[in-house]
RNA sequence: CGGGGUGUAGCGUAGCCUGGUAUCGCGCCACAUUUGGGAUGUGGAGGUCGUAGGUUCGAAUCCUGCCACCCCGACCA
């Protein structure tokens, strides 16, 4: 295979694009900007998918699909959700292509124009709100509660696979609420759903939070974020969850009677995570190996890799494999046997290490002999020879094991790198030499903030959910604070 | 979009300064021997040198435009 190792302590950016290309995860296309997720890359985000897809369904959602094209005039109605999105929108302008009678060339038929342009969704509160107002008439149409699985486009400088591609896919559920109180629980609960997700299943361990007034969504009164530390000790948003207030019910016109018989307007919450947790997933756990998954999101499980030299012991070899291979998958536990013999054992453990599948079973002539087998973990690389006996007990305790240890190193470094500071010299030796999160008074402006961003490229991540109260002094201005808040640069 | 860098076979590369039809390793195909940590031998296949022009008898090499990617900014999920 010859992969071309580069060390994460050395190039994390490097190491990064490497393992995604490497472990067969992702490749870029030949289209600016976007990727093409290769099948084993899908193969965990279909997880993600079904993880998420069964909380949101949990708690009261369902699913629905609206158009991947906006009206121009409708992306425009409500004012700062244009202003936040209009420099990165794909705009669609004509609908057919000719041969050029000249230069016998494919070019845009110019008399296909369209009437009114088409923008590609960069997000679809604008079509939803358009189609809730159909929806809407009474209190008793109320909650909506819709999520939708799509890709979405965003014409971003810079691109990076997972983190941030032109084209993306993601989930963005919108609700719809009689009343403020009903939306800012409803985006409140999406965000403790996330939150599990992230700490549950990717064992990323997240901090949740507000975003400053100036991290806001476009559109937005409140944003709710979690927030992961990746291992280069830089900050990644990982999913969002707003609080839309009744900006979109008045860009739309959505209105409700009451069951006192007035007329309301509508409450909004959105709330989205996308592919980019794969980068989280990747940045997180993952070694110089390769990748590192977690049980619960791993495609396999737990592969078996026979070992043997003449056919006599293949057959004997195979035989004990395929038996295992059935007593695992009758558990529930996703296996893979690895029965390709063109291959050396050394060159399998190798491959799936950077796979990052999380537990290996090797069984050879000596195994069969002893009724034993090897198992290796992938995320401490420890090998033990187990009694084949107790492969069915050992093996989903083992699984559970490697999955809360994997939260559990990740917690232990993010837990290794908050720093509180109470000086802007604290601040920006934490932001150099520490890294991680920086726990620090700020005055509450914008003008401090982005002062701060200019100085230290550091924002605010979030205003930690149910922050302790403590009075303080602005780590920049000085002026008077009554919590602190966390900076970190991010992603 | 601004600054810096890179682009040669599926992957990683040498050659470029000083122009003469492309080097090596991995991978791939065939056969044989192998298989408990990335096997070995023999024989093979694979390249419009990112792309479009220009200079030249001749361009991977020199010049110009464009494209893609990487790093640093600005923007962002």
């Amino acid at each position: 295979m010859d992969i071309k190792k580069v060390k994460r302590s050395e190039d994390y950016s490097a190491w990064y694009n490497n393992l995604v290309k490497n472990a067969d995860l992702a490749e870029h296309s030949d289209v600016k900007g976007c990727m093409i997720i290769k099948p084993y890359g899908y193969a965990i985000w279909e997880k993600m998918q079904a993880e998420l897809d069964s909380r949101f369904k949990e708690t009261g959602h369902s699913n629905a699909y609206f158009p991947l094209f906006i009206p121009k005039s409708f992306f425009t109605k409500e004012a700062s959700h244009v202003d936040g999105f209009a420099k990165e929108c794909a705009v669609v302008t004509h609908y057919r292509l000719k041969v050029d009678p000249d230069t016998k060339e494919i070019i845009v038929d110019p008399d296909a124009k369209l009437e009114e342009e088409l923008i590609v969704r960069p997000t679809s509160e604008t079509i939803i709100w358009n189609t809730y107002r159909n929806w809407i008439q009474s209190y008793r149409d109320l909650p909506i509660l819709l999520n939708q699985w799509a890709n979405v486009v965003r014409w971003e400088m810079r691109t990076r696979l997972f983190l941030r591609t032109t084209e993306f896919l993601w989930q963005e559920g919108h609700t719809a609420h009689a009343t403020a109180e009903e939306a800012i629980e409803e985006t409140r609960k999406m965000l403790e759903v996330y939150a599990d997700f992230a700490e549950n299943i990717l064992a990323v361990p997240v901090i949740k939070g507000v975003k400053s007034a100036n991290e806001r969504f476009a559109g937005a009164l409140d944003t709710y974020c979690i927030e992961g530390l990746m291992q280069d000790g830089k900050a990644l948003q990982m999913g969002t969850s707003h609080f839309l207030g009744q900006n979109f019910a008045k860009a739309f016109d959505v209105k409700y009677v009451s069951k006192e018989n007035k007329s309301e307007y509508v409450w909004a919450t959105s709330w989205g995570v996308s592919t980019r947790l794969m980068g989280a997933l990747i940045m997180s756990h993952s070694d110089d190996e390769g990748l590192v998954l977690p049980p619960r999101l791993a495609p396999i499980q737990v592969v078996i890799v026979p070992i043997f030299r003449k056919d006599d012991e293949k057959t004997m070899v195979m035989e004990k494999a395929d038996a295992y291979y059935h007593l695992l998958k009758k558990q529930g536990i996703s296996v893979k046997l690895d029965d390709r013999d063109n291959l050396s054992p050394g060159y399998k453990f190798a491959d799936y290490e950077l796979k990052g599948v999380p537990v290996r079973i090797a069984i050879g002539p000596r195994d069969v002999q002893n009724q034993t087998v090897e198992v290796a973990r992938r995320d401490t690389k420890e090998k033990q020879v187990m009694s084949a006996a107790d492969l069915e007990h050992k093996i989903p305790h083992l699984l559970e094991q490697i999955q809360q240890n994997i939260y559990q190193k990740a917690l232990d470094y993010r837990s290794e790198h908050i720093h509180t500071v109470d000086s802007w010299d604290e601040f920006m030796d934490a932001l150099e030499n520490k890294t991680g999160f920086v726990s620090a008074h700020w005055d509450g402006s914008s003008e401090t903030e982005n002062k701060i961003k200019e100085l230290s490229k550091a924002t605010i991540r979030c205003i930690p959910l149910n922050n302790i109260q403590e009075s303080g002094k602005c780590i920049l201005t000085g002026n008077p604070s009554h919590e602190r808040v966390l900076f970190a640069r991010a992603y």
